[in-house]
DNA sequence: TTGACAACTTACTAACTAGTAAGTAGGGTA
DNA sequence: TACCCTACTTACTAGTTAGTAAGTTGTCAA
């Protein structure tokens, strides 16, 4: 397969770099040749492995989905029985992107910028969206249904709350302070009456 | 005082579209010459009112902030003894944000792009911020004193979450559907025990 | 050994960005 | 009348953007 490995290599440095940036900037906030400077390389190579930005975006996009679907699916696996770890498991993916300095949320970033974003774009970012509502979802229900979580109202609108919640503490913690998401993630915790 | 009167009357209204275009797209995500362009001018007579962007910026939040303090006061005058109707009056901000299409959460707009943002823009959006904190702080502190809402852990710490969900919620309102900030307007109140 | 192909680089374009310098029109004052 | 100032316009710069076209290099297969 010649350099098919190498390419492999490349695409993978690309968009794990484009991700960074993505989640660091906003999609509008970051340049060809910004990835291609920190890569050691000219933008026109990254113009040959993703021809379009948009390429680039839904690339990263479908990304996220695929690892979310996978960490999701871990989860529900290991912790099905235990509501509380499976939203600890959500939370916990917010908070590693916290921990390396200055990335925030990669739906906030994308939905900030919604108004410029190509329209393949915008549907994917939909689809990932309500990807992970569907998760909290499915979590805050059945948490409830075995007693161990307590809210009024249907699952969903609680779940849809939550993860406003947790996107928009993603975007304060990253403009004013870290803290800020972890007392959210507490505050929430307590709501449903499984204070740490 | 010569063309005063219409100098002020120029700058109010690059203001108002400054606003608008940084409520749509971000900081970053307009120039002075779409301002220009809207408003039948060039793009050095904005730059004549307002030399560089971040004096365009720092006026903008500037004012929000204004507006907001005596907004806050109207409310706390008006509706002091009850904490339903001064929470509800935060929420019509966003409500009327969201009225006029296309229009989303400043503060969300400015934390998204805040790595872009001139030193002195951080710090007002900053302040802008705290002082929306701070006014849904007082409200959940006194409207729990006085027996109408219902919540556990500090007031503070509730008033970053209820902010978080706000703020996120009309991220997500203006890029998915409107429909997503009443759903978690409505689940804030019915987890504060004050169901509409 | 030749030739094809993948993965680039070099060199460019057209559009847009913030910002500036110099000129102009027209009302207000001396 | 003469001048001055406010509020602009015209015309420009230097930098950045996404994207393209053509050339280069190294590897592999026939």
């Amino acid at each position: 397969m010649g350099l098919a490995a190498e390419n492999k290599d490349t695409k993978t440095r690309i968009l794990d770099e484009a991700e960074t940036l993505l989640q660091e900037h906003g999609f509008s906030g970051f340049s060809y040749t910004h990835i291609a400077e920190k890569l050691g390389m000219k933008n026109a190579a990254v113009h040959y492995h993703f021809p379009a930005k948009a390429d680039l975006g839904l690339a990263v996009i479908a990304r996220f989905r695929e690892r979310f679907q996978g960490y999701s699916e871990h989860l529900l696996g290991k912790y099905g029985e235990d509501p509380v770890r499976l939203l600890d498991g959500y939370i916990a993916i917010a908070r590693s992107f916290l921990d390396k300095s200055q990335l925030g949320c990669p739906v906030a970033a994308l939905e900030a910028d919604f108004s410029a974003l190509p329209a393949a774009m915008r549907e994917e970012t939909l689809r990932l969206s309500a990807q992970l509502r569907g998760y909290l979802t499915g979590v805050l229900h059945t948490g409830r249904e075995r007693g161990v979580f307590r809210f009024d109202g249907p699952a969903e609108e609680k779940a849809l709350m939550v993860a406003a919640a947790l996107h928009g503490a993603m975007l304060m913690a990253n403009a004013e302070d870290r803290q800020i998401f972890f007392t959210t993630a507490k505050q929430i915790k307590r709501d449903l009456g499984v204070a740490a």
